[in-house]
DNA sequence: TCACAATTAAAACAGTCGTTTGATTGAAAC
DNA sequence: GTTTCAATCAAACGACTGTTTTAATTGTGA
């Protein structure tokens, strides 16, 4: 193995453009976030990438290293500028109402907005990405929780400070046990249409696009959020 | 082949009781439900089942058919009596109350109630079952999606004609959306312990176990449920 | 004890998997 | 014009996949 990241191995400016212009790296970061959007990471394979971007199978291991750093390669290149739109917005709020805390509502839009508009925008991935990252935040392989949770860390516990901020009466628990099913649902409604199919058979005409799912999810989630915080369930 | 079914061809009484005192088929259940549960339903192999359960690899195949009606026999085995107590329970509730409607708290009560008995009870595989299910529900593979919403939909349809009575404010679209958003949260609060490090480091001491979880989930969704149906976010 | 079925066992089947190798291409660099 | 090196390619690697086959073994009713 002469250079495993060749991409990352930038001598001067030339070359950059040149590994930008091949499209091959670009071709393939499509087609798999495609299909690991659809088949899940396990069920996907190379060569079913490869063939679908109509480059060599080799290509995958030459540009990316293995299989799971292109796994890596297409959840990051999405996430990272949409968490750091989250934390621009959050900034801005917290800016604005200090020294007092954030709305709950307005704290939830910093954290829907970012998403939405990256849903409506086919390139930098659209409707595909979104699914593709609900299904990310369920799968059981390892990499790929562990992944996650470094991507997220940060942005997490920003939001977590000023979701505690603005919810004073839950604890430190219920708060934490709060944030994990907003998290759960986003994820869940990301996840995929076809989960749909489960509740109802939703009219075909008017699809139910992500749009409007994120968006009548917000006010649930609000009320959510603010609930006492008693038990309701006399456990038997 | 013979009888790729031999547990089905049952004679007689006596051929049932010596089928089910072989013990292979329910060692086998019992590493699936666990493996299934750790790994996911792809990157478990018929190989790493059958040497945790100390059988012939053959004999997945020989009792079974297929992995997927192994994994079909793991699923329905549990899910079947789970969803008869939620509606014998939601049939004594809607007697109770009827011609009214069920108090929204009661109806989630039956849905979480035998969940949690479940996962208090070993013999019907506990917690390990409780999180497979979890991960089933956002499993990609189209014959999980298909056999959940077989074994899922008269029970569903029964609940949801159960809240949209409870909630007569939520149009339709409205009332399985948030259905929706309550499945999600259940699936992901199920779905997994270690899915919590994403929001942060809970105390280890005393690790948020899954009932926990499921009686601080109730009165979340319940005032999710009651939220006033209007959208709250402002759209760019 | 015999016969017959049910079950288990070992081995091979035909594929697919991610990854690696070695040769070939093509375009800059000197 | 030669050198150089990233990029691409076909081919093969060894390991693993679910499933099937064939044989041996077991347990039970006649």
């Amino acid at each position: 193995m002469i250079w495993a990241f060749p991409s990352i191995k930038l001598k001067n400016m030339s070359e950059l453009a040149s590994s930008a212009r091949s499209g091959t790296q670009d071709r393939i970061l499509a087609q798999a976030e495609t299909l690991f959007m659809v088949h899940g990471y396990e069920a996907t394979s190379l060569r079913l990438i490869t063939n679908g971007a109509g480059v060599n199978l080799a290509a995958v291991n030459y540009h990316f290293g293995s299989k799971e750093e292109l796994f890596q390669s297409v959840l990051t290149r999405r996430l990272d500028p949409l968490n750091i739109d989250r934390l621009k917005l959050l900034d801005a709020l917290e800016a604005k109402y200090a020294p007092k805390s954030v709305p709950l509502s307005e704290i939830l839009s910093a954290m829907f907005l970012p998403a939405l508009q990256l849903g409506r925008d086919p390139t930098r991935g659209g409707k595909n990405f979104l699914r593709l990252l609900g299904r990310a935040y369920v799968d059981p392989a390892p990499f790929i929780r562990n992944l996650l949770s470094e991507q997220y860390a940060p942005m997490i516990s920003r939001f977590k400070a000023a979701f505690g901020k603005a919810l004073p009466h839950l604890s430190r628990d219920d708060l934490t046990m709060r944030l994990h099913f907003v998290m759960g649902a986003m994820a869940y409604t990301l996840a995929g249409t076809d989960a749909l199919k489960l509740i109802s058979t939703i009219n075909p005409d008017e699809p139910a696009d992500d749009s409007t799912l994120l968006r009548k999810l917000a006010p649930f989630l609000t009320a959510g959020l603010q609930a006492p915080a008693t038990d309701s369930l006399v456990l038997v």
